[in-house]
DNA sequence: CGGAATCCGCTTTGATACTG
DNA sequence: CAGTATCAAAGCGGATTCCG
């Protein structure tokens, strides 16, 4: 698993900006604490753990189940991405040691928590999405599309 | 810009799983919206768009100074993440024909909603960052290691 | 100053094959 | 069934250069 053990640094090198935030009490997060939030924004923006949780959010699932019902997914993505969300205590893994095996996934306490916050952001891009499929045709609108019309060759 | 213009499909291929939800009703989100929700997601989770965002809710910006306060950021991903910002709406672009060039941004009411919403998540990042660091401790430690302990070569 | 275009490398993802 | 390992492709981010 090459880039589940070793995550990337992404950013994480901000000590903090010389903005003048006044107080900079209720905004210290947005730059000097990009590390650890980034790690949790990185999981939400990737292409299947919200998937994922939201299918675990319904009930327990196999693994064959969730690779099933998501199935754009590989398995080797859909694995990583278990992983990821095991170890940040989002979800948990059950193994039954039976013939053919069976191995269970659930979400934690922990991963509902995220699960109801996500479905905030969720809520916000359903009531919006008209306003903002709005504001991609007018930018597109305005936008000269390179090569296309004055471009007489 | 590659990777501005031409949005990646990412997932956007589900027509709905087959996945017995009973109603439906509050979990239709899930997979079937994908794309959508997959898009500002995807935007959320990327590596400068939030702090653009939450540097812009709290003043009007030039590109310079946005630049000078990410620092980390090359112009590159500046000019992609605004663009990007643009185009949905959450930020307005406002150039000023002066001899040296002027280009401020701001946040537009859209944007600083989403702010509102995406800090939220931020709040939950922040509340169970011990919890999550404790699970991935654990995670750590019970997993094997792989040539490393056992191993004798 | 603000930005576009190009090149280039690292990370992430997907396809495939093999295993317990 | 539920993975792991390897390989190749694509994506994304960064550095540099040139332009208005």
């Amino acid at each position: 698993m090459e880039e589940g053990t070793s995550k990337s640094p992404t950013h994480c090198g901000g000590t903090g900006p010389s903005f003048d935030y006044g107080d900079a009490d209720p905004f210290q997060w947005d730059t000097r604490e990009d590390c650890e939030v980034r790690q949790i924004l990185d999981r939400i923006g990737d292409k299947w753990s919200l998937l994922v949780i939201a299918l675990l959010d319904l009930r327990r699932l196999r693994f064959t189940e969730l690779r099933r019902e998501i199935d754009g997914i590989s398995q080797r993505m859909l694995t990583v991405t278990l992983r990821q969300l095991e170890r940040d205590g989002l979800v948990e893994r059950t193994v039954y040691a039976v013939v053919p095996p069976r191995v269970e996934y659930e979400l934690t306490p922990l991963g509902r928590t995220l699960h109801t916050t996500i479905r905030a952001l969720v809520s916000w891009t359903e009531e919006h999405r008209s306003e903002v499929a709005a504001a991609r045709q007018a930018y597109d609108a305005r936008t000269p599309a390179p090569g296309s019309l004055s471009a007489s060759a």
